[in-house]
DNA sequence: CTATAATTGGGAACGATTCCCAAATTGAGA
DNA sequence: TCTCAATTTGGGAATCGTTCCCAATTATAG
């Protein structure tokens, strides 16, 4: 049996309200603690476990960053080809993106070269808009 | 100025003869230990970084797995259409594609979205073939 | 209101990686 | 060849993200 607790309820509301954002377990216990509602890190990693468990929200891992990141799915993830990251070398900064063109070669590869994509880990390396017109940089 | 040492020797000599492999930081220690050649974890560590740096190998994380996956990839890759790589979260090994659609859609995403991808870092993830069959759900 | 099963949270433990710095090694020049 | 400064090494401590342990707290049923 579960029991409902304060915790869970704005844990799920927080990254409901944060959709389209990538946080880190550490993000969201700072936020809390912000907050003068601290919840134990325990918890916090726990809780992001289980949602990720009930496909609530997503956890990915980009190269050469340390902690993993979560973000909210929600309940309407049934339609394929949620989005594609790209991230900026330069600047560091990591983008989403929407792209028939991309789940158009996502089947692709599936078919001809009998790979499937998993979009939610694939990231794209680049430079983006900013940093290519000669831009500064900063992490 | 650089200077040669046996450890970077011995280091890119190990690299390159696993051509084909991931494998760990932990890895390389354990093997220069169990041939009496040990070299020491920081330069293991600082080597490898350098030599993602320099193109020389690449650097993955797969899947929830805690340390990170090297593997040579050698100093061919900055010209020509060069290939994408594809990696197995489920078996781990990587692929080379060369494939014309990805590039019309390098092309794409560099004219429409303002991103130009750097095809050396890129990689796609996903399952294999063999992973697919074998294998069990799929959404 | 009570009992008890689930949940929480602090802190210790852990594994991967980075940092610090003294000792060793390299390579250029005498 | 020998010397010396600059570079590199490596051991261990420190750090960072995450998991584990377990006593205290809380949620729900009766």
């Amino acid at each position: 049996m579960t029991y409902q607790t304060k915790q869970k309820e704005m844990l799920l509301e927080y990254l409901k309200a944060s959709e389209g954002n990538h946080l880190t377990a550490a993000d969201v216990c700072e936020y809390f603690k912000s907050q003068g509602l601290p919840i134990g890190q325990s918890t916090v990693y726990r809780r992001l476990e289980s949602l990720v468990s009930e496909g609530i929200i997503k956890k990915y891992t980009i190269d050469n960053q340390a902690s993993a990141c979560f973000e909210y799915v929600g309940e309407h993830s049934h339609h394929e080809g949620c989005c594609y990251h790209l991230k900026c070398e330069k600047c560091g900064k990591l983008f989403h993106l929407h792209c028939e063109e991309i789940e158009a070669l996502e089947d692709h590869i599936g078919k001809e070269h009998e790979f499937s994509i998993d979009p939610v880990r694939t990231v794209f390396y680049g430079t983006c808009k900013d940093c290519n017109k000669g831009g500064h940089s900063h992490d």
